[in-house]
DNA sequence: TAGTGGTCTAGACCACCCA
DNA sequence: GGGTGGTCTAGACCACTAC
């Protein structure tokens, strides 16, 4: 149980418009009606309703209500910082985890990663290499760097299921924020291994540096795709730079 | 002048934070501080502080503070809902914009398009191709669809700045949201025209929808970008699922 | 213990939309 | 005019951090 009101009201009315109670370009109700409705003060609706129109749920109108804008065919949770395990389950996608590689490296080995997570010559990572299979078919090979010292006990049994949840529900630490980097580039001898031989031999590859609530960043993530099959989606405003 | 305090607070500080007033991972003065600073209540104050929060400029900590996490080298204005010639102006470049194809045609030819504007079969469109131009090498070329009933009197000048601005100052319309998909395909017969022979024969490809304040789709974008050059950057918070 | 951010309230006034 | 969302306030209580 949430002892939030606002995130309570948040996650009830996503779950509506998921199950289709309250359709594309409907309109939810009032900020009166929900202040009824939750009985709670207008300004935790208010909370609840922002939530929802910066995640593009709804766009709100003056005047007029909260018009739904959310569209299956149009959104996808991949802009979002969420784990595979997650996405697998709220799309009912079917993929095998495969464990490449499981094992501790010296972060002045990886530079560009020592330099992402700022760490000294001699910090221990993780490195995990995983791929998702789909018919025999690899779909994406994800590596990973962890801080070996935030999370000594991790195992390939943990790399197999889900990290993220790891994380959260054992250590109770709480994953934040990332930035994310999407480039173009050919395979390198291990995506041969892993993909196979493919046309083109192009990856779409996904650089995210993910941080927790307090700032400090815990993992190095390359999440490398077939190219031609990658697709990205991503929902965003335009920041009111409005005068009057 | 704004009238909204929250949002003149807001940039405020976030042309603080780029002018280096406030370095990455230093501490935001207080909310009480800035209670004083302003005049104003905490709750503005904070309205201010989640958008910098939610826009990836600070993280707030409690007990702590509120830390600058804005990192020039990480942060890049390509998430967001931004004109060519804004982008352009932030980053002190300086391309040159060539109008390739400027003329109308009707819906029913584009039908992705189309659907995505929801537009009848009858209705006519703007189309305009542009390239971006740098050292006489074209970087990007943006093919727009416009509604033209709703902008009937866009020319080919327009084009040649900024159609943004003309929407927004000229026809005083509010441009507010959008969906972007980005893929990566191979050079049709026209990219090989506008980019001349590259290697690899890729482009890096971002879709995207844009509607008005009130919901009504009004561009269809297709930006097309050489694929090795092309990188974007994305900043995304974990929807905070907890519960406790 | 003092200071910080997180949540919530009740109420005010405004601008906008529509019948 | 009645309903809708937008902004702002003053104040309350809580949880967390730091010393």
């Amino acid at each position: 149980m949430n002892r939030n009101k606002y995130l309570t009201i948040y996650q009830t009315i996503t779950r509506e418009i998921l199950e289709g109670k309250y359709p594309y370009q409907s309109i939810l109700p009032s900020e009166n009606k929900l202040v009824e409705m939750y009985d709670v003060s207008r300004e935790t609706v208010r909370k609840a309703l922002s939530l929802l129109q910066s995640n593009g749920y709804i766009q709100k109108l003056k005047g007029k209500g909260s018009v739904v804008i959310f569209n299956e065919a149009n959104h996808f949770p991949v802009s979002q910082l969420i784990s595979f395990k997650e996405i697998q389950e709220s799309l009912n996608l079917h993929y095998e985890t495969i464990v490449e590689r499981f094992e501790v490296v010296s972060a002045k080995d990886f530079p560009h990663v020592q330099q992402a997570l700022k760490l000294g010559d001699y910090e221990k990572l993780w490195k995990v290499v995983r791929c998702r299979v789909e018919n025999g078919k690899t779909a994406i090979v994800d590596i990973d760097y962890f801080i070996q010292s935030l999370m000594p006990a991790l195992s390939e049994e943990v790399a197999q299921q889900s990290i993220y949840e790891y994380i959260e529900d054992r250590l109770g630490l709480t994953i934040s924020f990332s930035n994310k980097a999407i480039t173009f580039e050919p395979f390198d001898d291990d995506d041969f291994d892993y993909f196979g031989e493919t046309n083109p031999p192009y990856a779409a590859v996904v650089r995210s540096v993910v941080h927790l609530d307090d700032t400090r960043p815990f993992q190095y993530n390359v999440s490398k795709h077939r190219a031609n099959e990658f697709k990205f989606v991503d929902f965003s405003r335009r920041i009111s730079a409005q005068d009057e």
